[in-house]
DNA sequence: TTTACAAATGTAATTATTACACTTATAATT
DNA sequence: AATTATAAGTGTAATAATTACATTTGTAAA
């Protein structure tokens, strides 16, 4: 039979997640205030511990829908932090994942529940341990895999005007992007649907909406695919 | 006094190592024979389990270095495998690094001590547990690297001449590049120095040959550096 | 002196990116 | 019914980057 590995050192496993919304404006980040030390009363990513029989992407997929109450949330994981001293408690290996979520669609009373706030990213407050260093890395690993896979969209509504998708892109990439160029580039790309209908809300004159074609997507072989923007 | 997290799992940590080589023709991966069970006679990642002192940075490059003897090797982690059933031994989470290292310095009777081996990447064996994937990830991983910065270096000697060179892109990339345009590309980043030496060994015209200038390349801001090949 | 061999070099055609301003459609107001 | 106010929608010329492609050069060996 096989022995095991038993002479060996065994850590806890933490699974700490960077949630990026967007309300059509800033892109934000969804933070908890601690409320048990230690670090009581400081801002904090939200996390979890790695259960026996779980693999990563299944803890963090639970930590996601225990704090936002949405299922199916697109969640990359990105580093693994193991500073000795990290967490002042105990040595703790955390795997960091960022996720994306449509803020309209995140359950409101659970996050007060969780005494979670939404943060624009210029206005993040200090987070504990090593939260902030995640965030930094959990940003530029989100701005470029924008350029190279049409993973916006999950911060969208389903039907979005041109207008969303290019301040999301411009609150991505944090820089501005000019209206013309940004349309062309969009349509070149031969990956959205325009619909009939119109969003009225915006303009007297109504602004198209457009959907993703997951499927004109797929069809294509975009692994050469580089949004330069 | 703080508490512990006493009521929470702990697991083994493991660290895998990708060590990819370049001997002027092929890209290589340096794997090992394993002789001990499970899969004894398998070959395998070169790997080791994380300790209680050590960050994963410090236990790679243990493992790094206990095996090629080299210090100050390039590496980067890039991803954490978690499957419940990965290792038959043992619940055992892998944390994932690549490692670049110049093929001539890497000490060889160590290599034979552990049963090393290069492999060219299209001869590859089947490896044990889903070091196979791990695999392929790192490549995709060195291949988008290798775009946004000059890694490659770390394959090389200290010095080389462009057609040294170009082979690496060819062989990190899998595909044929224009001389011409290559030495075009390469000139215009500015990141090499032209030395007065030539390699003499591959023709009677002699090459030139050339160093990459690291304080250029610092002097750049180069957050932009894409090279498109 | 000739030969053989890889190194070195440039340009024109194509494609992609950038910069930039006016017209259109509609609802609300007069 | 006409006017106004507002954001949506649209095109082009200039510049930059990429691609495709063939000949000349320098040296050692014959």
């Amino acid at each position: 039979m096989l022995k095991n590995y038993s002479a060996e050192d065994k850590v806890l496993l933490a699974v700490d997640c960077i949630i990026f919304g967007f309300d059509n404006e800033d892109l934000k980040i969804l933070l908890i205030k601690r409320d048990f030390e230690p670090e009581k009363g400081k801002w904090s990513l939200i996390g979890g511990f790695l259960k026996k029989n779980e693999t990563l992407d299944n803890a963090a997929t639970r930590i996601l829908h225990r704090l936002t109450g949405v299922h199916n949330i697109y969640m990359e994981q990105f580093y693994a932090y193991s500073e000795v001293d990290r967490d002042p408690v105990e040595r703790t290996i955390s795997v960091s994942y960022y996720a994306l979520i449509n803020i309209e669609n995140h359950n409101e009373e659970l996050s007060e529940h969780f005494n979670a706030k939404w943060f624009s990213l210029s206005k993040a407050p200090k987070l504990i341990f090593d939260h902030n260093e995640m965030l930094e890395k959990a940003i530029r690993r989100l701005q470029r895999k924008a350029r190279i896979k049409p993973i916006g969209f999950e911060l969208l509504p389903e039907k979005f005007t041109m207008l969303q998708l290019q301040k999301l892109y411009e609150a991505i990439l944090n820089k501005k992007i000019d209206k013309r160029n940004f349309i062309n580039k969009i349509n070149s790309l031969d990956i959205l649907i325009k619909l009939d209908e119109k969003d009225m809300t915006s303009s007297t004159k109504g602004s198209f909406l457009y959907k993703f074609d997951q499927e004109k997507y797929d069809d294509k072989l975009m692994s050469d695919f580089y949004i330069k923007l």
